[in-house]
RNA sequence: GGUUCUGUGGCCGAGUGGCUAGGCAGAGCUCUGCAAAAGCUCCUACACCGGUUCGAAUCCGGUCGGAACCUCCA
């Protein structure tokens, strides 16, 4: 088997995969900040790290995967008004600010459930490792790479630069970053404009407030990251994930801070997920065209022409490659549900076959190329996670598979251990390292039953050419929103329409 | 303005220099009481202009679009 190669966005190239520790990867992915509800946008990183989580499993390593919520406020735009976000919301909304952070985390948590990722292996949150970062803030000053300054800590960007390739993820120019003129209020705290903040003294209306030794105050944006990616994962770990928009100056601080505190850079493989795109833009509160998911999931939003299901937001996710821009549109989204549903229908139409006889396959051609394409599942995911490329895999099978169970090719066309290759396969891709899942909500055993009873009733109506009571039967059905199909051979099966 | 990326058929999207990605939509046929599904077939594109090459969507240069970051951001 081809090893997995991954896009380093450090080195701007993809690289062979090999973990720190033999059998173990440890992986960060920036988590969301749960001051609000979470967005269409959200959902690309973590579907996207989430597959990277399975197929690492998949590969036989053994994962923790770290993924923060960030609860403590971060500035609406640094030195300007040093307002915390999550503390202007909860005036806003009157409510505690932890009780506001609860329940947009409550939500964030039910949105990724719908989406059937798994749980991080550890969840850290910000409030919860104030010591953690007031520990490492003091390292840095120690060094002498930070300084105070009214109450808040700085880091020192020049004296890193100095002697640090500041600016090598991003490719930023530390120079350019120094020259910059930008009239930034509270901005003379600062030696330079390029400096970040590890600590922030709070103005007394600020809600959301620790006792540290410069006073009090609350973390800056990038040092909640680096504190518990180090406590959890290590002085170096293996993979930090995160969206492109977070490549500067989060994750360059991040970098900084981490190099002077553990002498060692933190990141061994940087990958970065695209954006989704609406019409072209990037969706963010800033450009005011965010679909909530909750929202999406709903149909509720002048943009949306209908509901969509989360299998098929995941599956519209899966259909290109993480680093390209996705752009959203009703017409990509349906195309995908129908999509899903064809491949899902394929899926559970070859689970259904059985083959017995002799099991040598009686066109070996097929078979050599069925074969062919499922070995090349792991080929396209270990370059750089190629989901896209397994996708249109698995639709080449589909008429093979839809041919087979109507009998237009016979299930011995294909060796008896091609077939459960093929059932073994789709398995475990589409399932356990794609995390799709049916999105029919047909397995209420009672509704079942019922419909058991009309398959039959329809079938004792045709069979007596009773095309009326047939018909109504099915007509009734699809007002309902189940769609009834005949089947070659006299066989029905049945489906709730559009899955939502 | 700086940095990075990008421009593929009606739409979405893969694409390692030569051999039809794939999905959706559309057309025809087969199957079928009808319908829906399914199967088969068709629809062959790479922004523009140069260059390298036997050969380029793919490499290089230029032109013109678009995006992200440079400020909270997935």
């Amino acid at each position: 088997m081809s090893e997995l190669k991954v896009y380093n966005s450090l080195s701007r190239q993809k690289e062979v995969f090999t973990s720190l520790t033999p059998g173990h990867v440890g992986m960060y992915v920036c988590g969301p900040t749960v001051s609000g509800e979470s967005h269409l946008g959200h959902a690309r990183p973590y579907i996207t790290f989430d597959v990277i989580f399975r197929y690492l499993q998949y590969l036989g390593y053994k994962v923790r995967y770290v993924r923060n919520i960030t609860d403590a406020g971060h500035f609406e735009e640094e030195g300007r008004e040093a307002v915390d976000k999550i503390a202007t919301k909860a005036v806003l909304e009157k409510l505690e600010p932890m009780e506001l952070v609860q329940k947009y985390t409550n939500l964030f948590h039910w949105a990724m459930a719908q989406f059937n990722t798994l749980p991080p292996s550890i969840e850290p949150t910000a409030t919860g490792h104030i010591v953690e970062q007031i520990e490492m803030i003091k390292k840095i000053l120690e060094a002498g790479y930070a300084y105070e300054s009214n109450g808040s800590v700085y880091f020192d960007v020049k004296k890193y630069a100095a002697g640090h390739d500041y600016g090598k993820l991003s490719g930023r120019v530390i120079e350019d970053l120094l020259e910059t003129t930008r009239e930034l209020e509270g901005q003379q705290e600062k030696r330079d404009t390029a400096d970040f903040a590890l600590w922030k003294n709070a103005a007394p209306e600020h809600i959301m407030r620790w006792q540290s030794p410069w006073g009090v105050g609350y973390p800056g944006w990038h040092i909640e990251c680096s504190a518990m990616a180090t406590k959890y994962l290590g002085a170096q770990f293996d993979i930090h994930g995160g969206g492109m928009d977070l490549l500067f100056p989060h994750h360059e601080s991040e970098i900084a801070q981490s190099t002077i505190c553990n002498h060692s850079a933190p990141v061994r493989y940087w990958i970065h997920n695209n954006m989704i795109t609406i019409n072209g833009r990037k969706m963010g509160k800033s450009y005011n065209n965010v679909i909530k998911l909750t929202e999406l999931f709903s149909g509720d939003h002048p943009i949306l022409e209908k509901a969509y299901h989360p299998m098929t937001v995941r599956f519209f996710i899966l259909q290109t490659h993480y680093r390209s821009t996705l752009d959203f549109s009703n017409e990509a989204l349906q195309a995908s549900e129908k999509g899903l549903r064809r491949l899902w229908d394929a899926y559970e139409n070859l689970q259904k076959l059985s083959r017995e006889g002799a099991p040598e396959a009686g066109d070996a051609e097929l078979d050599k190329k069925i074969n062919d394409l499922l070995d090349e599942f792991s080929t396209f995911m270990n370059d750089d996670f190629s989901t896209a490329k397994v996708l249109a895999n698995m639709f080449e099978m589909v008429p093979v598979i839809n041919s087979m169970k109507d009998k237009l090719i016979p299930v011995t066309a294909l060796s008896a251990a091609s077939i459960e290759k093929l059932k073994a396969g789709f398995h475990t891709w589409l399932e356990d390292i794609f995390g799709l899942r049916s999105v029919s909500e047909a397995d209420n055993s009672k509704l079942q039953g019922v419909m058991q009873l009309l398959v039959d009733i329809r079938k004792e109506a045709k069979s007596r050419k009773d095309f009326v009571t047939s018909d109504k039967i099915r007509n009734q059905l699809a007002l309902l929103g189940i769609t009834l199909k005949d089947e070659k051979g006299g066989e029905m099966s049945w489906s709730l329409a559009g899955g939502e």
